[in-house]
DNA sequence: CCTGGCATTAGACAGATTCTAAGTCTTAAT
DNA sequence: ATTAAGACTTAGAATCTGTCTAATGCCAGG
C-alpha cells in the first residue's frame, strides 16, 4: 500500500522521501480537514524526528503539485482538504469541525448574473450545527 | 453624527469611549472589510495613541455586540464586515480584495436536504478576477 | 566512492492576536 | 466636589501559525 502511494507522488513529480510518505499517509486517509500542526501531531506519533518544518514544506509542495487543496475558512488556521474535486463545506460552530458537502447536493443559480467578475471558482459555505445521529 | 454614533453603542449596551466612537467612525463608514491593523492605522492616523490592544478589544466586543461580522476567508488574517445583513463575498485572487455580492443576487437551493446539519447561516464564496469596468 | 543537489533539521524570525499587569477615566453615590 | 468601584486603555510580553536560514544528511549518477 506504500507503494501505491509512491507510485501518486512519483506521477506528480514528487519524489517520494520517507517523509513524504508518511504525510501523505495521513493526509490522504483522513476525512478531516487537518491543520499543519494536526498534521505535525499525527504524523510525528510514528515518526518523531520529523520537523515542523518538513510538514510545512511537505503540505505546501503537496498543494502546489495538486495533491491537496488548501482552505481558509476555518478560525485562525488553514486546513488542508485531499478532496480535489470541488465541494461545499459545512463548519460546526460548536466544534469548528468542517464537513464536505457533495457538489451535486447543493445547486447555485444565477451566477451568470455577476457582470463585473470572471469567477473561477466557487462553494458555498454553511455553518451551523451537526444534529446527532 | 457622532451623536448618532453614540446612540448606535449605547444601543447595544457599548459604552461610548472617545477610543470607540472612532473606531466605530471607522469601520461603519468603509466600503473595505478591514483587517485589525487596517483598522489600526486608520483610527491611529486622527487618534495618535490608540494601543493594538484596543483596537482588538474594541472590534471583538462590537462582534460579540452584533454590530460587526467577522469574516475567515482572506489569507491570513480576520476581516470584519460593517454589513450585519446576509451577503455573499468575492475574493480576487490576484489582490485578495474582497466584494460584496448582494444575498438576492444568487439563490442557493436544495439547502433543506441537508438532513444532518441545522444550518443556521450560510453563503456563497466566490473566487477569481474581478473585470475592469 | 565522489560529488552535486535536493531533503531535512533546529532554531531564529515574522506577523497576527491575546494576555497581563498596571495605570487612567467614568460613573454614581455621597 | 470627593471618592471608591468598576470599566477602559495601555505597553509590552507571550503565544501561535507559518516562513526562512544555515548547516547537515542523504541519495543518484558518473
Amino acid at each position: 500500500m506504500n507503494d501505491d502511494l509512491i507510485k501518486i507522488l512519483t506521477d506528480l513529480g514528487i519524489q517520494p522521501s520517507a517523509q513524504r510518505i508518511a504525510v501523505a499517509e495521513y493526509v490522504l486517509h483522513t476525512d478531516e480537514h487537518p491543520s499543519a500542526d494536526q498534521v505535525f501531531a499525527q504524523v510525528g506519533a510514528n515518526f518523531p524526528m520529523i520537523s515542523r518544518a518538513t510538514i510545512y514544506n511537505t503540505l505546501n509542495l503537496f498543494v502546489e503539485k495538486g495533491l491537496l487543496r488548501v482552505l481558509h475558512i476555518a478560525e485562525g488556521k488553514v486546513v488542508f482538504d485531499p478532496r480535489i474535486a470541488p465541494h461545499h463545506h459545512f463548519i460546526d460552530d460548536a466544534t469548528g469541525a468542517i464537513q464536505d458537502i457533495d457538489w451535486h447536493q447543493l445547486q447555485v443559480s444565477n451566477l451568470n448574473s455577476l457582470k463585473a467578475f470572471e469567477v473561477s471558482d466557487y462553494q458555498v459555505i454553511l455553518r451551523g450545527k451537526s444534529k446527532k445521529e
